[in-house]
DNA sequence: CTTTGCTCAAAATCCTCACT
DNA sequence: AGTGAGGATTTTGAGCAAAG
């Protein structure tokens, strides 16, 4: 069987027989007639019902999926949603949907078959590689059917349903060993927080003394504040001294912070309007200042120094923007070299637990359009830094019985049910109750 | 030669939605 | 109300090259 524009042609079942022309109409109806007794004259007739459908669908049906990921990427929003995506979105969509069409550029998009589409899928090295690829290619196909005029039928657009069955990966790849523990008790949400998830009170001391080394004048609070106020990373790492209102303000009397923005991982280093963007789901936010951490640690009174000593940097003009965590040269910090030059070093030194694992993975030639297998060593912090923002859930609920609503909003959670889950439903409550039942006598 | 800014790539997390 | 799927967004990890 071969395709020519969309059309297939297959060979006649007997020698004699007659080759068979087969394809979707722009209906999205199977259609198929006969292409005759000779090859020649099958192609022949495959290809003027290929340009009569091109012609049908208008000259973009034979655009090539290379070209209508440019334009895709051009338009810039959600198919969804037709909200524009941010920066850090597109980014990602680029990253996914150009793994998805890898080698499948020239394809035309009236060619574009499930099996065209698996094999897109396919292009990754672990399972939950083949889901992301998947859910790009859903929304691309979505996209391409609602433009006008459409570059898909109704038929193609409806190639990936929601629950559609995954591709093996088709690449070589490993999965990175897995963090949390997996088992969980009865009524226990999948993804709760068990207690050994979130660090210690002499594991974030550990790791705020190897940062102050390591670091400097902000090392020691970092991990404090993230355990006790519970900002996220980006959130936290563009703090400014006027974000702090030690005794409270007009729209709170207690000592907090106001989370107003978030360092945006999209942006690039002279972005315009500088590397801030509202924080996730575009909800700003109030976070508490505790005057003694969970540690035992003074909180409040490391706040007040490092705020006279901001103050000073600033003075100085080693750090103009006032920020309460900056990087060596007074900027904002890329997370990655925070990462991988202060943290993974401080956490060596503070002991916190690492994991080191081979990975052995395909890598995409673009220029000779093929896969090469490399291996290489990497290590997985099974606390990463987020891990001390569950510290901070753990310690609201059990240090100040703080209930989910409270919860959520301090720390800038979307609903309450998230919270619940993650947080709160530990899974015994119903068997205690159940055990005190069976007791009685 | 070391440090650090930055990009590329992948995975985790968060949160909505539809189904039971 | 509970649950799983999956889309959206953030975090994490590695590598490279320019700057110091």
């Amino acid at each position: 069987m071969e395709v020519l524009g969309g059309v297939a042609v297959f060979a006649p079942a007997k020698p004699s027989g007659y080759f068979r022309l087969r394809w979707t109409g722009l209906d999205g109806r199977r259609a198929d007639t006969s292409g005759g007794r000779d090859l020649g004259a099958a192609r022949a007739k495959a290809a003027d019902i290929a340009a009569g459908l091109a012609r049908a669908a208008g000259p973009q049906a034979t655009a090539t999926l290379g070209e209508l990921f440019t334009r895709y990427l051009d338009e810039g929003r959600s198919p969804y949603t037709g909200r524009r995506w941010k920066r850090s979105t597109r980014i990602q969509i680029e990253d996914n949907l150009g793994r998805a069409l890898r080698g499948h550029a020239h394809v035309a998009a009236m060619d574009v078959t499930r099996e065209v589409l698996d094999r897109m899928r396919a292009e990754a090295g672990t399972p939950h590689m083949v889901r992301i690829n998947t859910t790009a290619l859903r929304a691309f196909l979505l996209w391409g059917y609602r433009h006008s005029p459409s570059f898909f039928t109704i038929a193609q657009a409806e190639l990936l349903p929601p629950r559609v069955v995954m591709p093996a990966p088709a690449v070589k790849g490993t999965q990175a060993p897995t963090r949390r523990t997996r088992a969980r008790r009865v009524g226990q949400a999948d993804e709760y927080v068990h207690e050994e998830d979130a660090p210690s009170a002499a594991q974030v001391r550990a790791l705020s003394a190897a940062l102050e080394r390591l670091a400097g004048p902000w090392g020691a609070l970092a991990p404090e504040l993230a355990a006790n106020c519970g900002p996220r990373w980006g959130e936290q790492f563009q703090l400014r001294a006027p974000d702090v209102h030690l005794d409270g303000c007009e729209e709170a009397q207690q000592p907090h912070f106001h989370i107003d923005w978030a360092v945006d991982p999209g942006a690039p280093a002279n972005c315009p309007n500088g590397r801030r963007a509202r924080p996730k789901g575009d909800k700003t936010r109030i976070a508490p200042l505790p005057t003694e951490s969970f540690t035992g640690t003074r909180l409040k009174a490391m706040v007040v120094s490092r705020l006279e000593a901001v103050r000073a940097e600033q003075h100085s003009g080693v750090n103009p923007d006032a920020l309460l965590f900056p990087a060596p040269r007074g900027g904002i910090w890329w997370h990655s070299a925070f990462e991988a030059y202060v943290l993974r070093c401080a956490m060596e030194e503070a002991g916190w637990p690492l994991r080191v694992w081979e990975e052995e993975r395909d890598v995409w030639d673009a220029r000779n359009e093929s896969y090469t297998t490399r291996t290489r060593t990497r290590t997985l912090a099974v606390m990463p830094w987020h891990s001390l923002r569950h510290r901070f859930a753990r310690v609201a609920i059990d240090l100040y019985g703080a209930d989910p609503g409270v919860l959520m909003a301090l720390g800038g959670w979307e609903n309450e049910l998230t919270v619940l889950h993650r947080y709160y439903r530990t899974g015994r409550e119903h068997t205690q109750r159940g055990l005190a039942l069976f007791a009685r006598q």
